[in-house]
DNA sequence: CGAGGTACCTGACAGC
DNA sequence: TGCTGTCAGGTACCTC
């Protein structure tokens, strides 16, 4: 579900709420979530120990312990992490309970069982999913766009799908995607190694414009997405050709089609963006 | 490398 | 009501 504004949200909240917090006990309900180590293990590494802090790779949420290891989640599609009352009722999809010092728990939930989570070593991130093998964090001060552009020399992968692609860039997903292409007014289908320069370069900024955007607004909720105390996003109301299928684009007034490239829906308005 | 398929899961919604 | 099909913010793995 979340992308990587709705993943930064969500880490600013986390940071808020139990940054400094030490890990009591961990209560599992459902151990296909536990990616790394067996959950035996995971248990017993996880007991007292202190959040030191909470940070972000892409679309991993990384939690940095008071010992050689690093909690990471990864939320995939309807991953949530919430911070929660231990006297609350649990909902039905609550898989791993974090119980914390206090009267509050950290809560993994995940309607689609998709989302891991993953124990590992500072310096054995490969037990970690792709985490290993991001590529570059779109908002960091040493991106820039002359490293984008490099990129694109021999893909010949439609743009759309390259950007969706976390070894390529970090952090993009579907939505994001959408939008960003359509800001820099080019088409989802371009071979990536047409581009000119010029447009690339359109492209990075269309990125990081989009980013800060939606994370101003707390991220895009259509259905499940909450931060960390349950609160929805608020930049639905702000997308321009995502989920806008029939409707006019927002700039001449055509009709912003619906595709799909690579297997996943794609939203973009067939005048603006060439 | 790129494209397409499958798989993982569950729920929402449209259409009959 | 209830069945069937499609879709969903993600990623891994497979084959051609």
């Amino acid at each position: 579900m979340p992308e990587l504004p709705e993943v930064e949200t969500i880490i600013r909240g986390l940071r808020q709420l139990i940054k400094g917090k030490n890990i009591i006990e961990v209560i599992i309900q459902e151990e296909k979530l536990i990616e790394y180590p067996e959950p035996d293990q995971f248990k017993q590494e996880l007991a007292n120990k202190l959040i030191i802090d909470i940070t972000r790779r892409g679309k991993y949420i990384l939690f940095k312990l008071q010992s050689e290891k690093i909690l990471v989640f990864h939320l995939r599609m309807t991953g949530k992490l919430l911070v929660k009352a231990r006297k609350e009722d649990y909902d039905k999809y609550t898989y791993i309970i974090f119980k914390l010092e206090g009267e509050q728990d950290l809560r993994f939930i995940s309607v689609r069982k998709f989302s891991r989570v993953y124990l590992v070593d500072q310096n054995c991130l490969e037990e970690a999913g792709s985490l290993d093998n991001l590529g570059p964090e779109p908002l960091a001060k040493n991106f820039q766009p002359e490293d984008f552009q490099e990129k694109f020399q021999n893909r010949t992968a439609k743009i759309k799908s390259l950007l969706l692609k976390q070894d390529f860039i970090a952090g993009l997903g579907n939505i994001y995607a959408d939008e960003a292409l359509f800001r820099a007014g080019i088409s989802p289908l371009r071979k990536a190694n047409t581009l000119t320069d010029e447009e690339i370069e359109k492209l990075y900024y269309a990125i990081r414009e989009i980013l800060c955007l939606a994370i101003k607004y707390c991220g895009t909720t259509f259905s499940d997405y909450a931060d960390a105390s349950g609160e929805a996003g608020n930049f639905q109301n702000k997308l321009q050709v995502y989920q806008h299928e029939g409707e006019e684009c927002p700039l001449c007034k055509s009709k912003i089609v619906r595709e799909k490239i690579s297997g996943r829906s794609s939203f973009y308005c067939p005048r603006c963006q060439q």
